[in-house]
DNA sequence: CGACCATTCGAACGTTCGTTCGGTAAGGAA
DNA sequence: TTCCTTACCGAACGAACGTTCGAATGGTCG
């Protein structure tokens, strides 16, 4: 009888349980017998799937990056207009980021962790990502250069990615209205007028 | 002769030397051999002056953040109005920033590292000083309860936190003008209209 | 002088780490 | 059956770690 479990599937599920104790308390105080414990495999068992430690980082933030960026651009594609696509952008941003704290933690937490190619190939995806949020932020007043928008888009980055310092997604604010917030914020700022003494202008 | 460099002294060399390797590497891949070779001193020689690498750290973040607490009281003292409070306050957390980037990076980002009783110490200190904003944010308006002053104030102090991971005090954008704009943005939003029809006001 | 204390160090100790080695068990193909 | 491959594991290896030990130095005080 074949297994019914496929390779990539075992493997996933390592990644999963390992991003839980990487971001529970830091890639490198975390032991790979720790691993074993918690994947209930033994030691040498996970060596079988990953060639060390350091891939195991490296597939949790080279696929969990994939997947923010490949849904941010999904999100944008039906956007109307700079303000709409910003907005739906830190709407996935966070709404991601709380569906998958763990790696998004180890994303943000660990940037500095891997080396070589590897730290290379992260940094590729960093700059995309980076990039676009830059062009959103840009395309809102295209005439205007008033501010550098690459400040602005890592003023927005840090507000968003903290949130693994001080957020949960169980806790009386959802992830929706976190995410509102930050795009009122970002966009008006906190003495903006509030919308239920009607400034609304269209 | 007496030495002229006290205990005191030599153990504040020790942890700025120490602060700045533990930003430059993380504190536990950093080992202490290397801060006996960055310090010029003997491995056996740092116990002298500290009981291990928990303490260093724990003195490390215990005089930062007692440093930013008062300096933050000492620059909103004379300040006036809600908003004005609040300006000097990301003001002067900015600059603190800009000017002890290692010790500040290694407050923010090895803010779980320790453990025990000055884990303890170190999270009180950052429980005032997070009240402390949130009591500035709250006092903006203080009859619409629109939004959690809590929520915008972690929001502030992570668009304020992360620049450790892209700003260059030294690059193009100064900290006043970093400062200046965190203020701005958080305070009107991108969006807002830019006083560039009458930038200079006097 | 001798006793003392602060300061510094080379060398080692015991532990823990990531990784590897050699092997077992089982299913499919021949 | 035999052979190959996949999946997995107990045990160990070598290196690196934080810390400690015992001693040396040099200045101060009696």
């Amino acid at each position: 009888m074949v297994d019914p479990l496929t390779f990539d599937s075992r493997l996933a599920r390592i990644l999963t349980v390992a991003a839980k104790v990487f971001a529970g308390k830091g890639f490198h105080p975390t032991t790979m017998r720790a691993l074993s414990r918690e994947t209930e495999m033994s030691l040498a068992g996970i060596y079988h799937y990953v060639s060390g430690k350091n891939e195991l980082l490296y597939l949790i933030q080279q696929r969990c990056f994939s997947a923010v960026l490949a849904g941010a651009e999904r999100a944008l594609a039906d956007g109307h207009g700079p303000a709409d696509r910003l907005e739906r952008f830190i709407r996935h941003h966070v709404g991601f980021f709380a569906s998958h704290m763990s790696e998004m933690k180890v994303l943000a937490h660990e940037a500095d962790s891997l080396d070589g190619v590897r730290l290379a190939d992260i940094n590729g995806l960093k700059r995309r990502y980076v990039d676009l949020l830059r062009t959103l932020v840009a395309d809102l007043d295209d005439n205007s250069p008033k501010g550098d928008p690459q400040v602005a888009a890592y003023a927005l980055f840090g507000m968003m990615n903290w949130i693994y310092t001080w957020y949960h997604p169980d806790g009386p604010i959802s992830p929706d209205a976190l995410a509102d917030r930050f795009a009122q914020l970002f966009l008006s700022g906190v003495i903006a007028p509030s919308p239920s003494t009607a400034p609304q202008g269209d």
